[in-house]
DNA sequence: GGACAATCAAAACCATTCGTTATGGCCCAC
DNA sequence: GTGGGCCATAACGAATGGTTTTGATTGTCC
């Protein structure tokens, strides 16, 4: 059953003659006559009487065209459900991240993304890193986003860097500076995390080494939480940028931090398995996005 | 989009090797993954991944073989279909007849026609014969069915003649004679119809010429009444051989009559357009049925 | 009524397609 | 290391399917 067949068969009837179905089709008059002849001879039964050298369909024609119509139908959406997946636009997607990546980075990025492409389905889950290393390589999950370290071997990981900022009041009187260092914050009330959080050690390091006072006044588990504390004149506090924009609607001042306090996280996927062109697509995305952070990249593959 | 791509395709899927799906599609394996390579570069994307001399579907395959599996279901639809239509076992047929035919030569053949092709939607429309010959050349219906005479210009005709029976009540004397005659008859109360009927007309003639009396005791326009007064004893009739049958199972006693009575009908459909399959299998399923009458056919077209 | 236009079918021809056979490379298992 | 399984490539041949040309038929317009 060749679908060409079926398409002269459908443009004859429509035309109502061969010679100007051929005209339709891009092709000779004599090429849709054969066509004709030959879907008739797989069909078995005549669609068309031959009568005053003119086509009249047959009734049996008129039940097959139903029929052909429907098929065509089909292989219409077939054909354009090819040009979505060529483009990426049809499929499935699903990320397993750690928590702070899944209330931060991934929001923002993910929204963007549904909305160039309506017909993906994603699937988001989110694990504590540990975890999320742990789900790979299963096939379930096409990305995976932890913190470091990572252990590499059969994933394709990509290693990102953000600097970490500080983060202060509305009209705070840091506000006035440009850059924060720990000797500016030395006894100034400070929000830490209540988790472990190697940030944080960072941080604590830094203050260490400046020989400034890390004068922490609050602690939580939930960055949310934290940033609210800020805003609120609780204290200050250091975070990722990618926290602190998403938070910025809070309205939280933003300042960098200098001894430079790196946030690092991995992003990988099976190296066995091919990524999905979606995938590629949203690993773009998302690595456009965090180069808004002025980030540092690196890409380890085995 | 060639189909023979798309089964190659599910063949690659659902046996996991090119070879073993070449074995099942009956060609060679060079053939097999010639045809997946076809199908990639119409596609536009891969849909394996060549690793270790094996394929492994990609995630867009896995997709996508839904929708081919669709396609291919549709495709199966189209071909039993046209098998059904090649049969004459999909489509409709209108008959349009006049109401003795209707009710009683019809009945039994559109029902075993109907037992025979679930698919097929048949529509029976009645009128009286006048009517049914206006209704052609329309070509809103298939076959018409009238009485004598016809004009056959532009239709294809078949003229049946049926010999005219008489019916009895269970019991009745003349029960014991193989054939009926005018004489016999003379004064035995005799069930008329009431609207102009040319057999009628014909049996009042075979009486006079016998110089017997046809004592009329009722007139109805409806044969099954008619019959129903045989069946009670309230006299006897004259009707075409189709009628007694069809009202046998009341408990009729039929026997031939002597002179012949003929009943002529007419069974016809548009000569300038052909019939449908189904059409022919219905005239021939009702030309076997008129046959049991011992029926004289003639066929005319022009 | 005759010439013309339109339509479909048939024949000859040509190119592309598609499948087969033969072969080679790669990987895995033994 | 060797053999077997699997896939890709190349060479080749047949057949499919198109074009061009031509012919036959019919309806139409002067």
């Amino acid at each position: 059953m060749d679908i060409r067949l079926l398409e002269a068969f459908r443009a004859v009837i429509e035309t109502g003659s061969v010679t100007h179905a051929a005209n339709a089709l891009g092709v000779t008059q004599p090429a849709v006559s054969a066509q004709i002849v030959r879907l008739e001879e797989v069909l078995g039964f005549s669609l068309f009487e031959r009568t005053n050298n003119r086509l009249r369909p047959t009734a049996e024609a008129m039940a097959f065209r139903s029929e052909v119509d429907r098929t065509l139908g089909r292989i219409d959406d077939l054909t354009s459900a090819a040009a979505l997946l060529r483009e990426g636009q049809l499929g499935s997607l699903a990320i397993a991240s750690h928590p702070m990546a899944g209330v931060t980075l991934l929001p923002p990025v993910v929204a963007s993304f549904m909305r160039e492409r309506p017909h993906v389905k994603v699937t988001l889950i989110t694990r504590n890193s540990d975890l999320v290393r742990g789900m790979f390589p299963s096939r379930m999950h096409d990305i995976g986003i932890c913190e470091q370290p990572i252990d590499s071997t059969g994933l394709n990981v990509t290693r990102y860097r953000l600097d970490c900022v500080a983060i202060l009041p509305k009209n705070h009187p840091l506000c006035a500076r440009r850059v924060i260092t720990p000797e500016l914050l030395s006894g100034v009330p400070f929000i830490g995390m209540f988790r472990e959080w190697s940030v944080h050690h960072l941080v604590s390091g830094a203050f260490a080494d400046a020989g400034a006072h890390l004068n922490i006044v609050a602690t939580s588990e939930l960055m949310a939480m934290m940033c609210g504390l800020v805003v609120n004149g609780a204290g200050v506090s250091i975070v990722d940028p990618a926290t602190a924009r998403q938070f910025a609607v809070l309205g939280l001042e933003t300042r960098p931090f200098r001894p430079v306090i790196p946030y690092e996280i991995a992003v990988f996927h099976s190296s066995d398995r091919g990524l999905s062109r979606i995938g590629e697509a949203f690993l773009n995305a998302l690595n456009r996005h965090l180069h808004t952070f002025s980030t540092r990249t690196q890409t380890s593959s085995t």
